[in-house]
DNA sequence: GGTGAAGCGTAACATTTGTTACACGACGAT
DNA sequence: ATCGTCGTGTAACAAATGTTACGCTTCACC
């Protein structure tokens, strides 16, 4: 379907390549705003690509804190480091933050259609190679040491705090500690307010 | 060579298909004990094959405090994720850890060669994806609260702890605050010496 | 206009972790 | 045997972060 080809992904493919791939078995489903669409510890069998919405992954639950590890949204394809693992459990929670749409396709079907065309496979390892990044930013970011420094870098990545209690959560910190430093650094002239946003002094 | 084949990745390959994969640019290097091999910000351009010695990756230096990310020993492939990645500069340090020996192969033969051989393309996936599966193992140990917790959980993982000062470097804390929950450990009958290693009671 | 919820800032205090310094035992080199 | 080094445990104090609680604003809703 058309669907399918806003996935970067497939968007250099033409209508019969896809139907090809569209042969094996698939499905696509709907959620709505709250759902949980895969939980910690389920293992990963096929190719999700979410076509519609945004999903929030979280890590923790149990015994530490937890925290946000990043939102996704469409289009994009959830999990992919762990379609091809040995242990193909996903480690984290993914909730909808909104209303969607996930499409399953078979693993083994898509292994042979990148096989068969190199600029899939490509675009699948850049994205692969992507979310490796992404989490060696995060190991750095909690490797950093003091929550100034950790508040000051996620500004440069992200622009701009937004909302005092969700970069709390992301940042895996208090509330309150997270407001305290945020007004020592306005203090400090490292920081300053614009609207409701804060970002970066100059 | 015959170096090439303890990788696992090419363990299913004959000497033809090896053959034809080093006709293309490749040379090999030796590092000496405390070498480094890259260097946070190198970019990624060939494929690194670490078939000799041991190799320790750190992240952080400037502002932060360094945490070891990993040791790799041989045979082992070498920031596999950066490889492909649309930004391929390599996040950590790594230095040899005993003398060792390094290939290196062109990255765009080596995807060819994955095209044209499934079973190297589905090994090279599982080394990718179990990266992920390490890192995001790290980003959870780093959100899990108290150090009480995360040292519980590295020694289930470990089976134990070897060297006080080293396991701080893993863990990111300071050497004295590390031995400090040890002994409360040790005190609360959670923990207990077995000669010089400390492992779970029970 | 009132009302309640949500997000924020702030304060006081508790807990955790970092820092620095020192003593002790194991071990190898001389 | 002696010396120096290294890893360790420990203590006293400093700094950072967590916890709890309260008041304030804003805004949607009635």
């Amino acid at each position: 379907m058309d669907e399918l080809k806003t996935i970067p992904l497939f968007s250099a493919c033409n209508d019969e390549e896809l139907q090809e791939l569209l042969q094996s078995p698939h499905r696509r489903e709907e959620y709505k705003t709250g759902d949980l669409v895969v939980s910690a510890g389920d293992p990963c069998r096929s190719l999700m690509l979410l076509t519609q919405g945004v999903v929030e992954t979280r890590m923790g639950g149990a015994n530490g804190r937890e925290v946000v590890i990043e939102q996704l949204k469409f289009p994009a394809i959830l999990a992919p480091a762990f379609l091809f693992a040995e242990d193909n459990t996903i480690p984290v929670d993914a909730y909808m933050h909104t209303n969607g749409v996930v499409w399953y396709i078979n693993r083994e079907a898509f292994f042979q259609f990148m096989t068969l065309h190199p600029h899939v496979l490509r675009a699948f390892l850049q994205t692969l190679s992507a979310r490796s990044r992404f989490l060696s930013g995060k190991v750095k970011g909690f490797a950093v040491k003091g929550l100034r420094d950790r508040v000051l870098d996620h500004i440069r990545q992200h622009g701009a705090i937004v909302s005092v209690a969700k970069t709390a959560e992301v940042l895996g910190v208090a509330r309150p500690s997270l407001s305290r430093v945020i007004s020592e650094l306005l203090d400090d002239g490292q920081l300053s307010r614009e609207g409701n946003d804060i970002v970066l002094k100059r």
